[in-house]
DNA sequence: CCTACTTTTGAAAGCCCTTCCATAGAACTC
DNA sequence: GAGTTCTATGGAAGGGCTTTCAAAAGTAGG
């Protein structure tokens, strides 16, 4: 049927140990076995076969991913630069799309059959507390991104800063009566937003009323969804307070919900309401959003580069990265040009 | 180390057929012993080995998808629907993003080696000829979704009726000077719906410069791209012709490139200029986009579901599948409401 | 030219499973 | 109860590779 090792040893007169040998360069072969096999190989056109390489090696030469269903846009980009980076190093990549905590475990489950792959990427999503223990003890190679636990690694952002820096741009405009469109606060990106917006504000002085800080309590994508900042809006708008000057919105995403709400209640972005977001997906420049950008491709990238360490050093000590995120200024903040957006 | 079907095999004093029998809902096992050795199994925390399972079995349960980098939403949305139901049916999913044609040989390459795939979904590119004599002998199983060839399966848009769909609905709103902001016409896609376009308002009697035509000459995505559309409008206006009335735009990614550069030059959407686009994807939404609807999850699906048969029956027919886009009309085409998006 | 190493090589063992084959025992038949 | 047919079971073979081990061949030293 197919080509085999035995195939090649047989027509180039060695035995199947020097195939091996040849074809995974390793030492003592004289040239001219090396060439004969190779060349006989060639003419076989032999295809090593994965299955039987990864039993023999122990190693599979494949990551998952787990993420939170493709839907947002986040993930595609930082996969972007997980792809990239590992078909470089000829490793394939298994994704697995989970739309709850549930599906998480399931999947961890999963990858975990030995040998299946070499480690996991978990996204933006709370490791199962009941898989910890067991991983942690088995070394299972789990790297963490956009999320956090002690024992592994992982890569993050700093939410806390960007939440921040976004803050005291939104003050330094002169505003003083700001809101918060929030995602869901089950997630920890949300929760670490929201505290650092109220803690930036509580030091500069300025008070808010309660009621300008809206959580969504969607479920799907943890409320990072445009849907959800459409309904976060209308919420707040129902609220009757006074319509603050400015909205932190916890992700990009978010904020094109938050536009579409207030276009319909022809409030004017940035002339009435200020915009600040969260992420700088693609996305958020055609919408012309300043925001809080994530070197999201750099994520990808050394998400893959700390997960071949881990598998080449499974005692090395757990680390964690943080990404500071940058102040991307475009028109929704009012800062720079005339806002393209508004209803005339 | 890990547990292994011996070590079931002992402890609930049983062969290892037997385990195997029992782990795969065999025939032929007594109640008793088959509870026996669940227990054990269970016990010992048994997972099987995935790939001593698929080396034995001559299957992987695994699929690979080659796409065209991910960044084209088209493709995240026909990957949801792939995801979602090859999850269902326990199969794994590794992705390779391709930027040229020649990464499409490597992965197809890579995916061939014997086993380490069941099956290959080849999204929206050209499926190299010289696999096709070797693939179509040797039966791999190839699933091509957006694109063609007449000897393996596809899955298809009818391309030619959405561009005849999306100018007769231009023409039914009066305009009778049309253009056409296109992709790469190294694209099929792109050359279809070019095609309709010309035919469509030959059929109707109209004609147009040739100016009003505009093909990118962009690489990346073959010209579906942002800064193609951003790019394609502003060579058109810098051709000096009377600016059309309305223009078909050959996808949305692209629609939201054209709207920047009218917004730059302030012509208004859709007062002064109507657009329709193609695809649909979610951000079509966003921009209230009048739109040739692809239905990409459906087609997500049923890529998988032909996949599955095809491995399954090896020798069925060749079948070919082709999905009629629907046009969405929103606001960018002036028909429905006023469009939210012009300048004052 | 013989001994003592070193390098190269072939082949068996092992990775973990499924499947096939042969056997033992149970269940039936007459 | 002897003969026949089934069913349940154990275990070997096989899938394709890597790696270890021992033997063969080559090299160097005296």
């Amino acid at each position: 049927m197919s080509v085999t090792i035995y195939d090649i040893a047989r027509e180039a007169n060695v035995g199947i140990g020097t195939v091996s040998r040849v074809l995974n360069n390793s030492a003592n072969v004289t040239t001219e076995t090396r060439e004969r096999v190779i060349t006989v190989a060639r003419k076989l056109n032999y295809q090593p076969h994965a299955f039987a390489q990864a039993l023999a090696r122990k190693r599979s030469n494949t990551l998952s991913a787990i993420i939170p269903f493709f839907t947002n846009y986040f993930f595609i980009e930082v996969l972007q630069g997980v792809q990239e980076t590992l078909s470089t190093l000829g490793y394939d990549l298994i994704i697995h799309g989970a739309n709850n905590q549930q599906q998480v475990g399931e999947y961890l489950q999963r990858s975990m059959r030995k040998g299946r792959v070499d480690g996991t990427l978990l996204f933006s999503l709370e490791l199962p507390e009941n898989f910890v223990a067991e991983f942690a003890q088995k070394k299972v190679p789990l790297v963490l991104v956009d999320t956090f636990h002690p024992q592994f690694d992982s890569i993050r952002v700093d939410n806390a800063g960007g939440a921040t820096i976004a803050t005291e741009h939104l003050l330094s405009l002169g505003h003083r009566n700001i809101g918060m469109i929030n995602a869901n606060l089950q997630s920890a990106p949300a929760r670490e937003r929201l505290a650092s917006f109220r803690q930036t504000l509580q030091q500069a002085g300025v008070t808010i009323p309660e009621g300008n800080i809206v959580n969504s309590d969607e479920q799907k994508n943890d409320g990072f969804s445009r849907e959800s900042g459409f309904r976060g809006m209308m919420e707040f708008l129902g609220r009757g307070l006074p319509v603050p000057t400015a909205f932190f919105v916890s992700s990009d995403i978010q904020a094109i919900g938050v536009l579409a709400a207030l276009r319909e209640r022809n409030i004017r972005v940035p002339e009435d309401v200020a915009i600040v977001s969260f992420d700088d997906v693609e996305l958020a420049k055609n919408f012309d959003l300043t925001t809080m950008r994530q070197p999201m491709f750099k994520m990808g990238e050394l998400a893959v580069k700390k997960m071949i360490e881990r598998i080449e050093h499974p005692d090395a000590p757990v680390s964690s990265v943080s990404f500071k995120p940058g102040l991307v200024i475009r028109a929704s903040c009012g800062a720079n040009k005339q806002y393209v957006f508004h209803e005339q």
